[in-house]
DNA sequence: CAGTGAGCGAGCTTCCGCTTGACTT
């Protein structure tokens, strides 16, 4: 019988310690934190110093009834939570929840999981750290406090079942000021010019640009005249040594945003494939905040790089976090084994653990050296100089397996730069060949769209939320309806280019496509009202600098500066007044938006967000008058940016057309695209088709269409039932059932099914049960 | 793939951080 329990957090670290420490261990998990504070409002005792009230969730009394009945038999019980403020509060709530005596019990820390960290630990043991525990619990009771009586403010101003937090509205807060910031913006264009010359025998060529850019026209057209008949000269030649260093391994922030940038990954698709890894023993806890190696892991990863790289590519690097609310519970995340460069399992997993191994092996090698080239051109006709960069790789250093990239780059892949080319040999006083000379009309560009990962980023740089909770709190802000990640279609715009052909200027317009984007998150309507709520009643919360702020003050009660109880009571009190006076005096708010007058009726036109989201309202409500006109926005519409015109279109829909077949036909636009609606039928438009312009003879033609389509895909149709039949579709045939489509088993043929084949291979789908709407549907 | 948009009231919603499943494809 084993005589010490120890226990940790997670089932993965608890297999690998059992390994280490021999039978006289028995290592367990609590799985996390094993009580929360009940759900109802007596959670916490105000007026009597916070007091709270805590419950062990129906999910973790298994958990619990084990780990007291192993503690029962135990001789000593060692306490290995994490070696942070959360850590510490499990170690308290195991030491309460369980039963333990101080006599045979043993707070132990370690920050990596390796034999030896972990004996050292057994050697020094300590007692719960009470100070700590306190700034825990009152970092707990405070983000209860704030949520709990934000979101019934909510409730009644604005909408049953929001929801409001010290971590989530600062995120959608985020996402709502980047989204006005774009909105306002206005591009300013000028024209960039682009020379490419030629030299030496070979006639090799290379780019130049110059470095100011002409706002008129009218001056890039001089240039380019001016240029016509000059000579060009290499006026300086400058070349300097330059360097670059390996960034830092990963934390869980900067993992989700490699990950994202690199491989596409949404933030939770990066968090469970690395989760997938960590349980098959395969990298370091992935939820951590710390840049640092553990010895062992240095060792190894010297090792690894003189053996595969030799020793000139090994460089030792220490890191430091950057992160300001850093608890560093946990090494970087990293392989666990360096001489594994590459992993088995689905590709996904393989591409995640290479990303690691490379950052992680990248981490301790050398700079990479550069040679940087910068030659100046002087035109004989005028002062400017024109610029060619060139950049020669001398070591490859770390660069032989890692580049980290960065949203810079990501934004600056669609402009055509020539930077950082290879240069040809050149001479200072060469005279050069133009080749081609041209002025490009370029626009400014407004500050970038977040995507998951670069939220996280930004959250993390404020120090708010933690490497356990990015993730979740991105799909929060979202499954409220907040924020949505989506795709957006770009704008056509049209451009400029001026270009010296045989020394006259030729004037040329090209269009282009601006501001497309692909997975980016853009806020509700639903949310920038609750964000503008928060902000006009509830600014000190919602402030970027709040959390900064509290931290602060849990850090003093950890270090045993501060009490806890008097620093909740100044914070409570002020915000709790501010809680009772919005209630009062605070108007319902709507988003409500007007538009101008309709033209037409010489009514008002209005948005606001009405029980089934946001719509627009022609005329108002009077008793007795008729009522007025309402139409739905459509996707992408925002009541903070449609306009008049754009409101007024939506009631150009739906429109009867005509009448096919005794029944009407009405156009309409739905979710998916516009339709054409005939005897309970939907018939989509052809792709570019615009809605309004479809007439009766244009619907009857889309609606024949469609049969003959259906027609032509149809293998075979029965007497007995003309709602069931075999179609062909994209992957092969298959059988309609009504509105079930099922498949047709491996070996048989469609067209020698017979009626009863199908039906009882249609009843067979029928019963099979249905997949959950959602993933993670709601909880009971 | 609708068009809707009044009011009342009961009963419900909601936070952040620490952990994994149990589900699909």
């Amino acid at each position: 019988m084993a005589k010490n329990l120890l226990i940790v957090e997670s089932p993965a670290k608890a297999k690998t310690i059992e390994g280490y420490l021999g039978k006289d261990f028995t290592v367990k998990s609590s799985y996390g934190h094993i009580r929360d504070l009940v759900k109802s409002e007596d959670a916490i005792d105000i007026a009597n110093g916070f007091t709270q009230k805590y419950e062990v969730p129906a999910d973790k009394k298994q958990v619990v009834n084990e780990l007291k009945k192993l503690a029962k038999e135990a001789d000593i019980i060692w306490l290995a939570s994490d070696e942070d403020r959360e850590g510490e509060a499990i170690s308290w709530h195991l030491f309460e929840t369980l039963g333990l005596k101080d006599a045979n019990t043993r707070r132990i820390v370690f920050h990596e999981i390796t034999k030896p960290a972990i004996l050292k630990a057994i050697e020094s043991p300590r007692k719960i750290d009470y100070n700590l525990v306190n700034a825990q619990q009152a970092r707990r009771v405070l983000d209860r406090l704030v949520g709990f009586e934000l979101s019934p403010v909510l409730w009644k101003k604005i909408k049953p079942s929001l929801s409001a937090g010290r971590v989530q509205s600062v995120a959608v807060r985020l996402i709502v000021e980047r989204e006005r910031e774009i909105n306002k913006f206005k591009p300013e264009a000028a024209y960039r010019v682009v020379a490419v010359f030629t030299t030496g025998k070979n006639r090799e060529v290379f780019k130049a640009e110059l470095p100011t850019r002409f706002v008129q026209q009218s001056d890039a057209e001089k240039f380019l005249n001016d240029c016509a008949d000059a000579i060009f000269n290499i006026s300086s030649l400058e070349t300097k040594p330059s360097k670059r260093a390996p960034a830092a391994p990963f934390t869980t922030s900067t993992l989700q945003q490699e990950a994202s940038r690199k491989l596409g990954f949404s933030v939770s698709r990066t968090m469970s494939l690395a989760q997938r890894l960590y349980e098959s023993g395969k990298i370091t806890y992935m939820r951590t905040d710390s840049v640092n190696l553990s010895d062992t892991a240095l060792d190894a990863a010297a090792k690894e790089i003189n053996s595969a790289f030799g020793e000139k590519y090994y460089q030792f690097r220490k890191y430091k976090t950057k992160s300001a609310g850093a608890q560093e519970a946990h090494e970087a995340i990293r392989p666990t084994y360096f001489n594994h460069h590459t992993t088995d399992g689905d590709s996904a997993e393989v591409r995640l653990y290479e990303l690691i191994w490379k950052r992680s092996i990248a981490s301790q090698m050398s700079e990479a050296l550069f040679e940087k080239t910068t030659a100046k051109i002087s035109i004989s006709t005028r002062k400017d100089e024109l610029v060619a960069n060139g950049e020669v790789l001398r070591f490859d250093g770390f660069l032989k397996v890692y580049l980290e990239s960065s949203d810079e780059e990501e934004e600056n892949k669609n402009d055509h730069n020539s930077e950082n080319a290879i240069l040809p040999p050149l001479t200072k006083g060469q005279q050069l060949n133009l080749r081609d000379l041209n002025a490009t009309e370029r626009f400014t560009r407004p500050p970038a769209r977040n995507t998951e990962a670069s939220l996280v980023k930004k959250l993390e740089e404020l120090g708010i939320g933690r490497p356990s909770t990015y993730a979740p709190t991105i799909s929060t802000i979202q499954n409220r309806g907040y924020v949505v990640k989506e795709d957006r279609e770009g704008k056509t715009r049209n451009y400029h280019v001026l270009t010296l052909i045989n020394k006259k200027v030729v004037k040329e317009q090209k269009s282009e496509i601006t501001g497309a984007e692909k997975a980016k998150l853009f806020p509700t309507d639903i949310g920038v009202v609750v964000n503008d709520f928060l902000v006009q009643h509830f600014n000190g919360i919602v402030d970027y600098h709040f959390t900064a702020g509290v931290e602060k003050k849990f850090d003093e009660i950890a270090q045993g500066l501060e009490d806890w109880t008097k620093m909740l009571h100044k914070f409570y009190e002020p915000f709790h007044q501010e809680v009772e006076e919005t209630i009062k005096t605070a108007d319902k708010a709507r988003g409500e938006r007007d538009l101008g007058i309709d033209p037409k009726s010489d009514k008002k036109v209005s948005v606001r967000i009405g029980r089934y989201g946001p719509f627009v309202q022609i005329g108002e409500a009077v008793e007795g008058e008729e009522k007025p006109a309402y139409a739905s926005l459509r996707a992408g519409q925002m009541i903070e940016t449609i306009t008049l015109e754009e409101a007024l279109e939506l009631f150009k829909l739906p429109k009867k057309i005509g009448v096919f077949e005794d029944k009407e036909m009405t156009v309409a636009i739905g979710k998916f695209g516009p339709y054409i609606r005939h005897n309970s039928m939907f018939y989509s438009l052809p792709k570019g088709v615009d809605p309004l312009d479809v007439d009766e003879k244009a619907g009857i033609e889309i609606i024949e269409n469609k049969r003959q389509a259906d027609a032509d895909k149809l293998i075979k149709s029965f007497k007995e039932d003309p709602e069931m039949r075999i179609e062909n579709g994209r992957w092969g045939p298959y059988i309609k059932s009504g509105k079930l489509n099922v498949k047709i088993p491996k070996g048989k043929e469609a067209a020698e099914l017979t009626y009863e084949d199908c039906k009882v291979l249609a009843d067979a789908a029928e019963k099979e049960p249905k997949k959950p709407a959602k993933k993670f549907a709601k909880k009971k």
